[in-house]
DNA sequence: TAGCTGACTTTTGTTTCCCTAAGTCAGAGG
DNA sequence: CCTCTGACTTAGGGAAACAAAAGTCAGCTA
C-alpha cells in the first residue's frame, strides 16, 4: 500500500460509488427535477414546466425517481379540488442535495452571466451564505489537495 | 418577497447555476474522467481504460474538458520516452471535486454492494474520513432542511 | 350527464451518447 | 529507413434522451 493511487491499474472501479450514483442521477433531467423538488414543487405539470422539460420526459423521469426511492408519490387534496398525487423528496433524495449544492457553487463561480447567480442560498436561522465544504471527522477543513484516497472494504482487483 | 419559493412561477431558471454546470458536466463520461484525473491519471489511454470508456469518446470528452478549462493539456516527457501530452486538472476543474465527493458520499450510503465502498477518502494530514458538509459563513453546520433560497442578483423574471 | 382540467400516454422524429473495428500519424529505437 | 507504440481519428451503427403534437382518462363542477 505504499502508494495506492500509483497502482491505479491494480484495482477496478466495478463497485465505484460515483459510477453507481451516476447510474441514478447521471442525466440532466433527473437533477433538474430534484432541483425543483428542493424548491418545493410537488405537482406534475409544475415539475415539467419549471424544469423546462417536455411532459413525456417529466413523466418518465419522475417515475424512475420514484422507483429509485428519491421521490415518494403521495395522494393529497387541495380544498375544492379532487384528490391528486404529489411528489415529495424522501430522505434518500434529500441526501442528494449536497450534489446540487456543489453544482450550484461551481456554477456560481464559473458559469453564470455578468449579473451573478439567480438565487442565493442561505442558512435559514442566521441568514449567512451556505457553502459546500469538505471536512474530516476530526473537524479540519480539507482543501481538495489534502484528500487521500485509500482502499476501501469493497475494493475489487482488476 | 414574503415567500420567494411560493412564487416559483414568477422567476425563470434561464440563469440557473445548476443548469449551467450541467451543460459542462451533465454527462456520465465527463465526471468519470474527472474522477480519474483526481486519482492522478494523466495519459490518454489510461483515461480511456480506467474510466471504462472507448477511445473515441475519451478523445472527444477530454477535448471538451480542455476547451471548458477543466483540464489543461501540457507536454511532458518520461525518461527514455518521447514527448507526450498530459492532462492536468486546472483550478476550475479542481473546484468540481466537491461534486464528485458529494456523489461518492451518496453512493457510499445508498448504492454500493454488501462489501462496502471500493475506496475511502481521508484527510491526508490526520487520517480521518472526509465528508461533504453544508456550512454557513457564520460557521454553523446547515442540515438540508435549514437552507433558505432567496433571490439573487442575476434573477430573471418569468 | 356533459364538460373541464390536471396528469399523464402515444406517436414520430431529432439529437446526443456511446460502442466496435479499423484506420492514421508522429517520433523515438533499432 | 523501418518498425513500433501511444495517441488519437474515421466510419458505421445502436440505444438513450429529448422535443412537439395529439391523444386518453378520471373525477369533480355545473
Amino acid at each position: 500500500m505504499t502508494d495506492f493511487l500509483a497502482q491505479r491499474d491494480a484495482w477496478s472501479t466495478a463497485n465505484c460509488s460515483i459510477a453507481r450514483a451516476l447510474d441514478v442521477v447521471g442525466n440532466r433531467t433527473a437533477l433538474l427535477l430534484l432541483r425543483e423538488a428542493s424548491f418545493g414543487t410537488r405537482r406534475f405539470d409544475d415539475f415539467a414546466r419549471r424544469a423546462g422539460v417536455s411532459e413525456p420526459v417529466a413523466a418518465a423521469r419522475l417515475k424512475q425517481l420514484v422507483a429509485d426511492g428519491l421521490l415518494e408519490r403521495r395522494p393529497y387534496r387541495e380544498p375544492g379540488q379532487r384528490t391528486r398525487d404529489e411528489y415529495l423528496l424522501t430522505a434518500k433524495g434529500r441526501d442528494l442535495l449536497p450534489v446540487l449544492a456543489a453544482l450550484r457553487q461551481w456554477g456560481d463561480a464559473y458559469a453564470v452571466d455578468d449579473t451573478g447567480p439567480s438565487v442565493t442560498v442561505t442558512h435559514r436561522d442566521c441568514g449567512a451564505a451556505v457553502q459546500v465544504r469538505l471536512r474530516c471527522d476530526v473537524g479540519h477543513d480539507v482543501p481538495p489537495d489534502e484528500v487521500a484516497v485509500l482502499p476501501g472494504p469493497g475494493l475489487r482487483k482488476a
